[in-house]
DNA sequence: TTGTACGCGTTATCAA
DNA sequence: TTGATAACGCGTACAA
């Protein structure tokens, strides 16, 4: 590994000359520059990066926190596509990126602050942490910028990326009216989830709009089995129910299992929605239709946010990032 | 952010002495290494990166290159799970990962040598790099320690992780006849891919060894429509074919929807399984059986195999991961 | 057992 | 326009 010492050697000039030259400096003649690329080139130097973080001081890593990367038996898309789009963005902004996990962090037993600064981030951008998570708290006292995924808490150097999941809920509820539906069931996510809330309040708030007095609200959990059992037992409860509205498309899945065990058929006996948009509801029978998140475009969003907190620059602390209906065959 | 030089001060005795003390030197005794590490706690000092890593002068990240991670119309849990697998045993050998994309990679104009030296990269682990990419040669011949996802070549200091394609095929086929099926319809990935060269050997062999006189071959692309397209043409044309394996689920979702608008029941009229378990095809109607590849314990095997080449030691290039014959209600 | 001093590769300040 | 040279924070021979 050939150093900027050799290079200059090569070039038969002095160090700084070379240094200048690979951080455009203005005050180099070009004749000098063109040599000195020349004999980096030849000896194909290239900076080390550690030199140049010591000698610059800066904190250049992005941190992408997210709750856990090793739920290989559930669906994980979600959590793919904001990586994805959080690399996406990065890279185009010649962030580097490093990637953790919320257990792998209190593991270290070290503080938020603590953490960055020993991994110098330059700020980090958190999934998965609870509303009742006293990580949070820290989280949010920190003055390391944070961008905080589908937990609508704000700071002084916090920011929030989410879906708007009140505004959400509240549409699937008028397209199920729309289409004639009156006495609807929605399935609830876990309860420490702050998105459970949203999409429950979203739910009722335009319940009572459209004036609908035979609502049922069940929990879900967010667990496929659980949405599935509860489904099954309310089926048989009240058979007047003509709507689903699952709070995720997993328990979507688990209420379609429940709806065809009961001997109903979905998209005709029995409207039925979700919320994420996984890939998988489009291979139902029917399709299932779904709240479709854009987490590929909330990562993008969230380091550009990343990147206003860390300049100093002032920022939206609250970003919605727009989310589409996906009309199918269920409804 | 608190320093060696402060910690020192604080605690009253040398540079050094803090040094051996967070680096557990024998030759320091315990009173000051007390003393030393109060001191720190105090002043919460943490190592700066940098600085250790310019002094050592180590390499130590561990770069994981896939194709893309922007493919976000598209599954993508099979990158997803390689990715959790790799972050996983990373994190247990205390191993920091950075994740590239080849693209990004090649927007550099730099050789996989300069780009992993650029990097501080002690090695890489490559998905996505196609069996004619002239990357691979320039990877292979390089002396940087390399473990190939799905692509069976090897080198000096190159090892390569994989499933069984060829075996796992042929299991295929095996099941397949066991069900009683002779007129069975492979259906082909993209033929850039090596994957789909060993399956399709899987599939001939083993077809071979039952006496198969009746088997068809058709294109995928491991593109759904295509696969949809052409199951469709050949359903029409060859009516008596009783069992279609296609070489992705993807590809087996196309071959489905035309099953379907072909009037037949799959799992009854005609048997149909596909390549590398998508929590999909668990959903639909019937359920589709498939040949589960384990990517999680692919990421986390090609760590361990990379590791291996770095210290110098021996190591075996070709390892295949189990596979898990999905037995469900489409065969 | 402890401390001194140099080197790691780079940037940046200040003379020349 | 160039070139010495002092930081940057740490590890480690070597000396004490």
């Amino acid at each position: 590994m050939s150093t900027i010492k050799d290079v200059a050697m090569r070039a038969g000039v002095s160090i700084s000359a070379v240094s200048k030259a690979f951080n455009n400096y203005a005050e180099i003649s070009d004749v000098t520059k063109e040599r000195i690329f020349f004999a980096a080139k030849e000896l194909d130097y290239i900076p080390n990066k550690s030199a140049v973080e010591l000698s610059r001081g800066r904190k250049p890593y992005l941190g992408l926190i997210v709750k856990d990367l090793n739920t290989h038996n559930t669906f994980d898309e979600h959590m793919f596509r904001l990586l994805s789009g959080t690399h996406a963005r990065a890279c185009e902004i010649g962030q580097e990126l490093i990637i953790f996990t919320t257990p792998q962090i209190k593991q270290f037993k070290q503080t938020y602050v603590e953490f960055c600064k020993h991994h110098s981030l330059m700020g980090a951008i958190v999934q998965g942490v609870g509303d009742d998570d006293p990580y949070l708290e820290a989280l949010l006292e920190s003055t390391i910028p944070t961008v905080l995924i589908d937990v609508e808490r704000e700071g002084a150097h916090t920011a929030f990326v989410t879906t708007d999941n009140e505004k959400a809920s509240s549409d699937a509820v008028d397209l199920l009216v729309s289409k004639g539906h009156k006495k609807i069931c929605h399935i609830l996510g876990h309860p420490a989830s702050e998105v459970t809330k949203q999409r429950e309040n979203g739910f009722i708030s335009a319940a009572r709009r459209h004036m609908l007095d035979d609502i049922h609200i069940i929990p879900g959990d967010f667990v496929e089995d659980i949405a599935y059992a509860n489904t099954k037992k309310i089926l048989q409860i009240h058979k007047d129910i003509t709507a689903i509205y699952a709070a995720s498309d997993l328990m979507a899945l688990g209420a379609l299992r429940a709806i065809k065990e009961e001997g109903l058929v979905a998209g005709k006996d029995i409207a039925l929605i979700g919320f994420d948009g996984l890939k998988a509801l489009e291979y139902t029978t029917p399709p299932v239709a779904t709240i479709f998140q854009d987490f590929y475009g909330m990562g993008r969003l969230a380091v550009d946010t990343l990147q206003q907190i860390a300049k100093g620059l002032p920022f939206n602390g609250k970003n919605f990032v727009p989310f589409t209906m996906l009309h199918r065959g269920s409804i």
